[in-house]
DNA sequence: GAAATTATAGAAAGCGCTTTCAATAACCCG
DNA sequence: CGGGTTATTGAAAGCGCTTTCTATAATTTC
């Protein structure tokens, strides 16, 4: 494995030049570096990434560490994410790290051992620990989603309030007036900010939410099923119902059919839709009617704003909320008479 | 942030001792050491992690590349995966690196620039470049799965012949003859290990295999669906159905439910169950008979043995093959009466 | 009590790169 | 043609750690 040493003196040149010339500085002719660039494909060399991360002080990596106890990091939309967020640092010749662990400890001592440059920070609660330290330490991150804050801090969210907002108006004005929220786990931000739009929509109409129909759990196949049974068990069913995740709908819709309710006739179903690979809701046997948001640009997005604060910029200008799509398909229809 | 020069100088000792006694070396007084480690603690010393791995030439850090056009790394059970993985390596200081490619090169890159310290090589093909690539290389790497190579390496992987064999003589032995099986993509290696497995039993009783009912695809729910739809839409439908992942059989039984076919009663189904935090098959309205092996159990295993390699373990003693359970629940039951 | 061990600590040489500073050669201008 | 650029390269100093090789003091051995 040639080093720079022995491709300098292979080249005749000093490690300098070799260096410059393969890092693009200007300030070596351009015969010089295509002869060295040429040598350097001959004798495959590669610069030893260590060295580099010492030399320049930068680890050339973003972090993202997973908690064990979250579970939302166990469900299939993770997995886009992280394909989106990896495919585009990658395209940069930038790593990702991941690691496992609780609590603050090893964002701090990630940060301190220069292990990595950034961190994204998934799945953020209302009032996140971790975005308040990161700050403390001024170790940049992108939040993805966001969180209650004392400082202003860099984040990629989709507007999940408005989202639900609209389509909650949307069931209401098909007539629907018994809507349930199947959401996100209470403790997580962009649950909250779906029972925001879901309670506003409601209060347009000076309706009181009925605590009966609001629920909140994991994004499991599992508690879909669990919680759709339990809305229909009593006498107060629902006419519509809201859902944060496609894994859930797929829950809803396996009782749904067992309760001998049709998607889209008896029910209304509007689910979120993270735009998953896996899990395609215009296939679904009644389309889905969605609030849609791919997430695996949710990924790439906030790379390139890793990339962006680690370039120097502010994180004032590393804020995004990205719009999320109503599309109504066959999943949604008027309101069953009474 | 104190560095190890600042911490000596602190303690009035060099730089070697210091290093030696946060090591665990045996050469340093035991009083020195209580005192080192106490000043460390004290000044929030933490080793750099660029310096250290240069000075050792240890990464201390293991790779996963994701080849964005395999869709196998977009469903649901890699998570799982990298959960058990990462989760291992951390308990031992251990990092995950994540990185995005096509192809043999960044594989190349990443050993050469020792950027890693060995690699998982996730969904192996029958015959997978990968693997000569980096025997070749004389890389460490541990496969998850097996392939076909001319040389020993290590690997994790379950007993897919033997599950799929278990199940359809399950299958048999309950009268069913035609039986289809909804499989990965042709080209990985756990496909057609259970394609194996599905042949033997059928030949145990002298039965032909029908390729009308065999059927490789993607592990998505739409494929589960279409694959479903078209198994009944002509005249030969099968009795029973074996299926590769939750995700599948997620779409089967969406779709038999639209044919107006009982699970365990018109139709057997035995589904391969990755133990999926998110989609728990005993939960299914007629809880599923599985083939169960779980995959978080993979990562980890897999974690330790690239350690191991790393340790200087050989590669014929990293090789594992752990078994499947059959778990027979409410899906299957006996064959209709023609 | 002298010679030989052993315990402990320091000096210094890397690990392989980047980058500042200095040096030289080539070029420009009036 | 001489002083002043400008283009190009090299020497060398780190980056922060580990580890070999020495050196000294303390201890043991006969």
């Amino acid at each position: 494995m040639a080093n720079l040493k022995d491709l300098a003196e292979h080249l005749g040149l000093s490690q300098a030049t070799v260096s410059r010339a393969l890092n693009g500085y200007s300030t070596v002719n351009a015969e010089t570096r295509r002869k060295v660039q040429e040598a350097a494909r001959l004798l495959n060399y590669r610069p030893n990434t260590s060295a580099r991360r010492l030399a320049t002080g930068r680890a050339g990596a973003f972090g993202l560490v997973l908690e064990q106890s979250d579970n939302l990091l166990n469900d299939p939309h993770f997995v886009d994410f992280l394909s989106g967020f990896t495919q585009e640092l990658a395209a940069q010749d930038l790593d990702v790290v991941l690691t496992s662990a609780e609590g603050l400890a090893t964002y701090r001592r990630y940060a301190s051992t220069s292990k990595v440059d950034g961190f994204v920070i998934s799945a953020p609660k209302v009032k996140d620990a971790r975005v308040a330290a990161l700050t403390e330490m001024a170790f940049p991150f992108v939040v993805h989603g966001q969180t209650e804050a004392d400082a202003p801090y860099a984040f990629y969210d989709i507007a999940n309030e408005r989202a639900f907002l609209d389509a909650t108006r949307l069931l209401l004005n098909l007539g629907h007036r018994r809507i349930a929220l199947i959401n996100g786990p209470a403790d997580t931000m962009f649950a909250r900010q779906r029972l925001d739009g879901f309670h506003k929509a409601l209060a347009e109409k000076g309706l009181p939410p009925d605590p009966r129909l609001i629920h909140h759990a994991t994004m499991s196949e599992d508690e879909g099923y669990a919680l759709t049974r339990q809305l229909f068990a009593g006498s107060e069913a629902p006419t519509a119902i809201l859902c944060s995740s496609t894994l859930q709908t797929l829950g809803l819709t396996r009782r749904l059919r067992e309760e001998g309710l049709e998607m889209g006739r008896d029910v209304s179903v509007i689910s979120h839709d993270d735009g998953l690979s896996s899990m395609k809701t215009e296939n679904f046997s009644v389309p889905l009617t969605v609030t849609r948001a791919p997430i695996r640009e949710a990924g790439q997005e906030i790379a390139r704003m890793l990339v962006a604060l680690g370039n120097g910029a502010s994180v004032e200008t590393q804020q995004k909320t990205a719009p999320v799509e109503l599309i109504v398909r066959a999943s949604t229809s008027a309101a069953p008479q009474e």
